[in-house]
RNA sequence: CGGGGCGUAGCGCAGUCUGGCAGCGCGUCUGCUUUGGGAGCAGAAGGUCAUCGGUUCAAAUCCGGUCGCCCCGACCA
């Protein structure tokens, strides 16, 4: 993409809404544009990133065994009557009316669509189990939305609906999620640690919140260090082993991991060493449930046994916040010239800038990479206008692309480029053959670790 | 929903107290010079001062209503 036709608006100041560092760099960075309280335009280089991480959430959604499908934003409200949600949900939930003056809800969750849709469409114990999931936008009214896009009212939601046969078989499917999650959050650059949470009215063990370490979080957590030491893609999984996937879930939920809301001080100072304890601040990225037949009683999804009876299918549910991973990342990955992107989930891998534009050197060489980057299937942004090189350097280190690439009249007559990582100082006059498979390497080896122990 | 604050050019702000030509910086456009970390000079464009009403010879400014946005709290993917 030439930066010359790509809307991108960066900004040198910050708006003034902006209260936190993933909001301020996604507004200068010209990622996104806040069109009512927590209601965003998403611009062309913000939604490129999410849709990278909703394809990453996307394949570790289907390699646990998931189908992906779609439910609408509108729901009807006797779906929701019928489930006893529909008061009991509150003013959150935006509530309204067609031209028939039918009720209508704008959904904020959909449990009751899915419910009602296996209820008319699955009729046997054969056929399960099932892990049906989609990626879809949910509208909460938030008393107070802030933080960007972190607390929307609008945002963009992948969530999963398991359903089973027995209690026994629903722990499968809860286990699959968990192990996807660790994936999921690994893959997108983020130490995501697995802490337990309320579980409502099912009680036992089965909820966990998915926490990424952050100093700017909103919930406080303490946890064991040994969860920062695991690599956790390395680790191999069969998730069609039941024993193995539990084995993986036992792994990452017997050292100490807690939010505030089920803290416990003595617990944590009894069962930890003083030199791995971690206290600090978390966001939460993923929540997973198992909620039993509470939803399936009273929707009537029933499934024939082999023995002639039936039984009302136990349910899970698990989300994952795809648009507030967005600004997660970036409260994990940042400094203070701007965003630094994990390589899986970059709007563009390289940057490509031309540091003298009319001259007819730079501008050859410059147009030759851009050429063939694109042959190399490396997204690039390349900047081809006609600006000054420092404006160049802080829009590139503002938008955070992870390779920068530079054609100046430095290198250019030996038909040399320099190149530089955006987490590091440290720069290379290479040749341009040279360059771009040193970034196809890096981009390969992210693939590669992606894939290992799948 | 309780408390606090703010709406003036694309962004950041001054002007409001004490009514009297609507301003500044950045950005944008044109020209020249410059060219490795947000350049210099010269010129230009850009405004329903959130909105509705009131007071006044005169309102961004005073008074009242409404809408929007932000922050703190309680609540939440």
């Amino acid at each position: 993409m030439r930066r010359s036709r790509y809307l991108l608006p960066t900004l040198r100041e910050t708006p003034k809404e902006a209260e936190i560092v993933s909001h301020r760099l996604m507004l200068r960075a010209g990622m996104v544009r806040q069109s009512a309280a927590g209601i965003y335009v998403w611009l062309p280089l913000g939604y490129r990133v999410m849709n990278k991480i909703a394809q990453i959430v996307r394949e570790e959604q289907d390699r646990a065994g998931s189908q992906e499908f779609l439910m609408p934003t509108i729901q009807p409200a006797e779906l929701w009557k019928r489930s006893g949600r529909y008061d009991g949900y509150g003013p959150e939930m935006l509530r309204i009316q067609d031209r028939q003056e039918r009720d209508l809800l704008y959904g904020p969750t959909n449990e009751e669509v899915i419910t009602d849709l296996f209820a008319s469409s699955v009729r046997s114990y054969r056929d399960l189990p099932k892990l049906l999931y989609h990626i879809q936008w949910k509208f909460r009214d938030e008393l107070r939305p802030r933080f960007g896009v972190m607390r929307g009212r609008e945002f963009l939601m992948k969530d999963n609906y398991s359903f089973d046969v027995s209690a026994e078989a629903a722990r499968h499917s809860y286990n699959k999620m968990f192990v996807s999650y660790l994936r999921t959050f690994a893959r997108l650059g983020l130490r995501a640690i697995p802490m337990e949470a309320d579980t409502g009215p099912i009680g036992g063990d089965m909820s966990h919140e998915f926490i990424i370490l952050a100093r700017t979080g909103e919930s406080q957590v303490w946890c064991d260090r040994r969860f920062l030491d695991v690599d956790v893609l390395s680790l191999a999984v069969n998730y069609d082993n039941a024993d193995e996937v539990a084995a993986l879930v036992r792994r990452f939920t017997k050292d100490y991991a807690r939010t505030d809301e089920k803290h416990d001080a003595a617990k944590f100072a009894a069962d930890v060493p003083e030199d791995r304890r971690y206290e600090g601040r978390g966001i939460e990225v993923g929540h997973i449930f198992h909620f039993g037949t509470k939803y399936s009683e009273p929707l009537n999804a029933r499934v024939r046994l082999a023995d002639g009876g039936d039984v009302a299918v136990h349910m899970g549910s698990y989300g994952i916040g795809v648009s507030r991973l967005v600004g997660a990342i970036i409260e994990a990955s940042h400094d203070d010239r701007g965003i630094i992107w994990p390589e899986a989930v970059a709007p563009f891998a390289v940057g490509l800038l031309n540091l003298k534009v009319g001259d007819s050197a730079c501008d050859a060489l410059a147009e030759r990479a851009y050429a063939e980057l694109a042959r190399a299937k490396l997204d690039t942004l390349y900047d081809d206008r006609d600006e000054r090189a420092g404006t160049k350097f802080s829009d590139l280190d503002l938008t955070g692309l992870p390779w920068r690439m530079v054609v100046s009249p430095r290198g250019v007559a030996r038909g040399l480029v320099e190149l530089r990582r955006r987490d590091s100082e440290d720069a290379q006059e290479l040749s341009l053959d040279e360059a771009i498979e040193k970034v196809r390497a890096s981009v390969a080896d992210a693939a590669n670790v992606a894939e290992a122990g799948a």
